[in-house]
DNA sequence: TGCGTCTTTGACGGATCGTCAGACTTCGAG
DNA sequence: CTCGAAGTCTGACGATCCGTCAAAGACGCA
């Protein structure tokens, strides 16, 4: 009994031993850069002890994926947390994006990769679960806030459009936009000079486009943003440099 | 002389072939199912030579990028001349992309995975510029329409936003969605029922909350797509079953 | 026809993935 | 303490695919 115990917190320790190697490889010389070879002989494991964790390179990319993404559930819960107006909170989950893709600019990129159908047919089952599992966590924090504001009467959204809908756009909006700035370095060149703050105009526009009060012109929220980051993640901002 | 000319078509040809080929590779088997070795037997041609044409499997990515590229101006500049008030023609952007997107599946696919990084960097400058050159196209087309929009009154920007931004806006949210649409086969079950009409009305939000007149409240903006499809894509709109 | 130049070829080296037969470790029963 | 079954670990190996290059071939011209 107790062996058994011993046994699984080493599979585990080893699990993740290997995850972490292999997260470090991808930060350090990019997805090519990572190789079952190399993570066998970082860890110290031959390459059969690895497979014996992972069925193959992708479902190593598909747990890191996973972690990543409670990682952001979990920032998204504290954002929702936050002490304010529904559009001030909502405000919270765009500055807890900010910040993760600043605090894991290599997951973001990994995410990215995990979306080509080529790595994702290839992960099992149970790992998509798990990543699904996230996804929901994220958007149960993001509807419920939209639902806030609703019963609070600051939205009034007509009868064809669902809170999930709000939601896919601020989700779109944002997803679009990190993955333009990290994937067109010249974006500068076609006339889009400060994008990350462009994409804060355009997540308010967007609120501001489903009446969504207060309206930015009603409300100070680069104050709001000043607080979020004070009051709600001061130690990521800081670790961030965003102040 | 002609000598020379006919050995440059016979090159051109060629090219066009093994474009057609990968292409059809990409589509049928998804990227990693296309390979130099299959190019090569289904061309006729010796990997040497293709070789000879692309420096490597990336670089042939890029040219089909290209090609898409070029193919989406056309549509944009088409868009872009819909006979009707900025906004309309700001719609019929929109639709043009929808259309994109149902012609050529495998290309927008393709356009994600030349955004990882692992990809981009083995592509040769050249080609990079082209590329550019398309983006850049497509950019001048929709920066085109809010200008007039501004000119014509229907659009007053704060000091602090320039034109470029606002169509960063509308493209993060049509590409973030559009993306998210083709990666997760799962958004019904977090609540999202019709991406595409969500997208749509998203797009509509983003410009309402510019106040960019006339709002879809006071304006069928349904009406009008109805006339982009009937009117500029009577052909595309037929090939795609969206009528 | 003969010769120099340009083109084409496909076998090969190198990298990497994933496998598997056999070596090794663990552990309980005798 | 010993032994053997069950479970674990190993790294050499087969397979795939990328990109190269020396050699064979085609072409134009005198």
């Amino acid at each position: 009994m107790s062996t058994s115990t011993r046994k699984a917190r080493e599979v585990q320790a080893r699990e993740r031993l290997i995850l972490r190697t292999a997260e470090a490889m991808v930060a350090e010389r990019g997805y090519l850069g990572m190789n079952m070879d190399r993570i066998a002989e970082a860890t110290e494991y031959s390459k059969g002890t690895i497979y014996q964790h992972f069925a193959n390179k992708e479902e190593i990319v598909a747990a890191l994926c996973v972690e990543g993404g409670e990682r952001r559930v979990e920032l998204f819960r504290r954002a929702a947390s936050f002490d304010g107006r529904p559009r001030e909170r909502m405000t919270a989950i765009g500055v807890s994006t900010e910040l993760y893709l600043l605090l894991h600019p290599g997951h973001v990129q990994m995410e990215q990769l995990f979306h080509t159908e080529s790595i994702r047919e290839k992960t099992p089952e149970s790992r998509l679960q798990l990543l699904f599992a996230t996804e929901l966590g994220c958007m149960d924090a993001v509807v419920g806030i939209v639902r806030d504001a609703v019963t609070e009467g600051d939205l009034t959204l007509p009868d064809d459009v669902a809170p999930e809908d709000v939601c896919f756009g601020l989700w779109s909006l944002t997803y679009g936009g990190q993955s333009l700035i990290a994937a067109k370095p010249h974006l500068g060149e076609v006339g889009i000079a400060e994008a990350a703050a462009a994409l804060r105009r355009n997540q308010h526009a967007l609120m501001d486009g489903y009446a969504w009060g207060p309206a930015s012109h009603a409300w100070d929220y680069d104050a709001t943003r000043r607080r979020i980051l004070a009051e709600t993640f001061p130690e990521e901002a800081a670790a961030t440099g965003l102040v």
